[in-house]
RNA sequence: GCGCCUGUAGCUCAGUUGGAUAGAGCAACGGCCUUCUAAGCCGUGGGUCAGGGGUUCGAAUCCCUUCAGGCGCGCCA
């Protein structure tokens, strides 16, 4: 049980003795309990407004009578403030329980088995064919990688699902550019980027001859009807697309279960659209097939086109039919940006109507859109910042203080890798997701302050402890452990498996990496403020399985948020 | 026009879903390395929580409204 619940339980026990008929669970007092805004004002505390009217008495005098029947020092002690009481745990005690706790947890502080035996899906990253990955791809990707693994760490079966969009009439616009002004060895030179240079000079040879956009349309319905030649382009542009995504991928440690996307569903959405017809969801509207929605205050859903031809909203709904069929998945999460809002709200209506109760397991993790210096990105006007770049300049420049600070240093290019893409994915999961960001290459490439530069160094310099400290023979002594520094340490590692809890439940990554920064804060103030390894044998032994438990729980932090913590650096 | 989102220090953002005196980082200035990693630590200055009304013991947080910005609203994905 952790220290937070005991100390519910304990109140709970004190509110029944105090009052008769008292109605509340220690799991609503948990919820309750909050955290004071000044350490000196105790380590929980619980306000009493919301019992007064229960038990018609001021709040206050609820806190003092509370107050008084709360007796047990080994745990904590009270003290009544007003309408609150704050709590003051035993601090040797809590340290005991708390670091002990970490260290046997073995890397897995915050782990839980509450998601056995269920399943989430998660379908971000998501790229698009004969597109570079770019500064735009980057909150999807490290968004789902990180949930993937905080649901992972929370005992669930997780799918990461790359829902590749590789469908639509610009795929048939490509291969006319690249039959006309292509060739196979140009392409296969230049790789993706003389892929988005022949959309390029497509569009702009379109605006002269029209012509084209026709020819275009043409292809793709050879590439829909299966003919070899079109096929065998386009597969070859897919080939080549993850090819290009796959060295991005390979140094975020990003992977996927299933590369599952647009074109994979195109044989699967005869079901959807016969259960709509026979279900009398759809309708006619201005000649194409439709579901309403205005008594859900929503615009249509198109389903077919007045050609007959699906849409985007039909392939979504093969998928997640085709993904409750073959995964049967508890949850399902779309990492999508909010700029598609509106289309997850009409496709989860649509399969509410359907009468599907799972889709309230279905959710839009939305996230905000991204910028380049105050403008919006175009590929095609070049106003793009790729991803690789981006990577390879902070790695450039993690060397470069190596290089600096830590000259002797081995694996100076793994320390380095693991720096650079680190700072990139720590700013891209900082922040609330629903923010909008705009890319400045300073900001991106700063390493002071709270980034993954900082909480790594609080990492390895724990690493660097423990090197020095060798096998420590003595029992520690958690008496050690009382001071103000200390006690800030132990409080936010005995927080974390809450605040895991919590991002699951928000599905937001970020504050693993607030609470992470906050840890290596709280550790390097005290390592400033206290010799770890000079003194008595049982004190060194007790600030060592500090250092030992805040080196596990920072490690166990930024996995969580897919970033490396290297031992030396 | 309608709908959704956002607005907190010069900048970038937290703020535990209604609680105690609104907090970090960056930038600026000033301190701390003959001692365990100075990519660190400490200090100083900086606020009409966009404006206005309301709800109640109590509001940055909930409701109404105005303003500013972003996104979305049928045959693209």
């Amino acid at each position: 049980m952790d220290m937070k619940t005991r100390i519910a339980a304990w109140l709970v026990g004190a509110l029944q003795s105090a009052f008769e008929g008292v109605e509340l669970s220690a799991e609503q007092v948990r919820g309750l309990l909050e955290v004071p805004p000044d350490a000196s004002l105790g380590d929980y505390a619980f306000p009493c407004f919301s019992l007064a009217k229960q038990l018609r008495k001021a709040p206050p005098m609820i806190a003092q009578a509370l107050c008084d029947q709360l007796d047990d020092p080994a745990l904590a002690t009270a003290q009544c403030v007003g309408a609150y009481v704050n709590v003051f745990l035993h601090r040797a005690n809590m340290a005991r329980e708390v670091v002990a706790g970490v260290l046997e947890a073995k890397g897995a502080w915050g782990a839980s088995r509450q998601g056995e035996g269920k399943t989430v899906c998660l379908d971000y990253s998501s790229i698009n064919i004969a597109k570079r990955f770019h500064i735009g791809h980057l909150s999807t990707t490290m968004i789902g990688h990180s949930l993937r693994r905080i649901y992972a760490h929370l005992g669930y079966n997780t799918v990461s699902i790359n829902h590749l969009g590789d469908w639509g009439t610009q795929f048939g616009k490509m291969i006319c550019a690249y039959k006309r002004w292509g060739t196979r060895e140009a392409v296969e030179q230049g790789g993706v980027d003389a892929l988005t240079a022949l959309y390029v000079r497509f569009h702009e040879e379109a605006e002269k001859d029209p012509a084209l956009e026709e020819e275009g349309r043409a292809w793709f319905k050879r590439i829909e009807d299966g003919d070899p030649e079109a096929l065998e382009i386009f597969n070859w542009f897919k080939e080549m697309t993850l090819r290009d995504a796959q060295r991005v991928y390979d140094l975020l440690g990003v992977s996927f279960d299933s590369y599952a996307g647009e074109s994979f569903y195109n044989d699967k959405m005869d079901r959807p659209i016969e259960e709509l017809r026979a279900k009398g969801l759809l309708t006619e509207s201005d000649g194409a097939q439709v579901v309403d929605l205005e008594a859900y205050g929503m615009p249509p859903c198109l389903i077919l086109k007045g050609d007959g031809a699906t849409l985007y909203a039909t392939r979504d709904m093969a998928a997640a039919l085709y993904r409750k069929d073959t995964y049967d998945f508890d949850k399902c999460l779309y990492v999508v940006a909010y700029q598609q809002d509106l289309h997850f709200r009409q496709l989860f209506k649509v399969i509410e109507l359907m009468g599907y109760p799972w889709y309230k397991d279905l959710e839009h993790v939305s996230f905000g859109m991204v910028s380049y210096e105050g403008q919006a990105l175009s590929t095609r006007k070049g106003h793009v910042v790729y991803l690789e770049e981006v990577l390879a300049r902070a790695i450039e420049k993690a060397d470069a203080i190596i290089a600096e600070k830590s000259p002797g240093l081995d694996n100076r290019a793994e320390a380095a890798r693991q720096i650079g893409v680190g700072a990139v994915v720590y700013a891209t999961l900082q922040n609330n997701r629903i923010k909008d960001v705009d890319f400045w290459w300073d900001r991106a490439l700063n390493f002071d302050g709270e980034t993954a530069p900082y909480v790594q160094y609080t990492h390895a310099r724990c690493c660097s402890l423990l090197r020095k400290a060798g096998e420590v023979a003595a029992a520690p002594d958690y008496a050690a452990l009382t001071d103000e520094e200390a006690r800030q340490v132990v409080l936010l590692l005995s927080r974390f498996p809450d605040v895991v809890q919590e991002a699951a439940l928000r599905n937001e990554p970020s504050m693993i990496t607030r609470h992470v920064t906050l840890i290596a804060q709280a550790y390097n103030k005290y390592y400033y403020e206290h010799r770890i390894l000079d003194g008595e044998p049982a004190e060194v032994a007790a600030r060592v399985a500090l250092t030992q438990a805040v080196r596990d729980v920072v490690r166990t932090g930024l996995y969580l948020i897919g970033i490396e913590a290297p031992e030396r650096m």
